[in-house]
DNA sequence: AAGCGCATGTAAAAGGTTACATGATTAC
DNA sequence: GTAATCATGTAACCTTTTACATGCGCTT
């Protein structure tokens, strides 16, 4: 697959910007979300939490607890904060896989209203494209398409147009209620 | 994430079970299908076609084109087909993924009946506890959680419930109407 | 004549997983 | 006492991507 724009170094930016926590946490928070997204090891996420700590994008608090081991709290600089929004502020690839916009999501209140808005947007063209391309190749192989084929189609379409329905109904509730302002952009 | 069991041989070995092709048809499914399993590269693809063809799991047949360069249609063996089937037939571990999951669909005419009805069974009470989890999750942290965490989470949801739809309806389908077996068991 | 689609391939580098090591505390 | 959970970390190994190389035929 080609190399999702989610490394494991913004997936952990992502989730520090929602709040500070130790790598055992995000590994757990991870665990939660690998149905979707898949999760990630220990081997991969210290050493990145390291890098990020020398590169200035994230800090550590070193928490000392009575009866448990010690924990390391990491959280974003401002320089780490930079970075992340920047990177949500960017336009989507098309390639975009759905571990991406599940990322993108995640970390909507970090990025103003209308980046938001517009990585939605264009979630709904692609994966529009990808269910009307599935249709096409349904219609066109009716007829040969063996049993495996025809569950994996429908499957595929049954996700897409559920994805379609919940990206309509929040591009819906977005312009209709511009809720409460808790984003604010830089001063 | 967990190293998944469709790596690249076992999905190649997928593909061609549904019917010989090139390298280059594989690369090209792989991308109809990336929105929701992501593609591969040619660096990964033909190593491991490679590969499998020495250890007589492929065969490759050599047609020469006037107009085009000569196509390799890799088909599988007798070897080949057994190793696909034996992977088709063994209990997904609870970890698997929705690629793991899309790919034993996409193969399920290559498996007896019983076995890709266990597999659906299997999905369904995976995606429902994920979902319960899911919900418990926006339930507790009703109060806290803010509009990322909140969109992910309903975005999840949605997917989630979808798929239970989905599969609640293949397995009614299945029970209902058993299909012109086409799927014949080892004499 | 330049660029694109077809078609195959390789090597270096990046990235990740697996398996190991450590150690304290709580529950059985 | 022994297993499980909390908690951090490292190194060897493996897989994969990236970037390159090659070459034909068709279209603009």
């Amino acid at each position: 697959m080609p190399k999702s724009v989610v490394n494991i170094r913004n997936f952990i930016l992502g989730l520090l910007a929602q709040q500070p926590m130790s790598g055992y946490d995000i590994k757990r928070l991870s665990e939660s979300l690998s149905w979707l997204i898949g999760g990630l090891s220990y081997g991969s996420l210290y050493p990145a939490l390291h890098a990020l700590l020398q590169e200035g994008l994230v800090e550590v608090d070193v928490v000392q607890n009575e009866d448990r081991p010690p924990r390391k709290v990491y959280s974003l600089t401002n320089k780490g904060k930079q970075v992340i929004k920047s990177w949500g502020s960017q336009p989507i690839k098309k390639e975009a896989s759905l571990k991406d916009f599940v990322m993108c999501l995640f970390m909507g209140s970090n990025l103003p209203l209308s980046s938001l808005e517009e990585h939605i947007r264009q979630r709904k063209l692609q994966v529009r494209q990808h269910r009307d391309t599935l249709v096409q190749m349904m219609e066109r192989e009716s007829n040969i398409v063996d049993l495996g084929h025809r569950m994996a189609m429908g499957y595929g379409l049954a996700i897409a147009n559920a994805e379609l329905a919940w990206l309509e109904s929040m591009l819906a509730e977005l312009s209709k209620d511009p809720l409460p302002m808790e984003v604010k952009e830089g001063s």
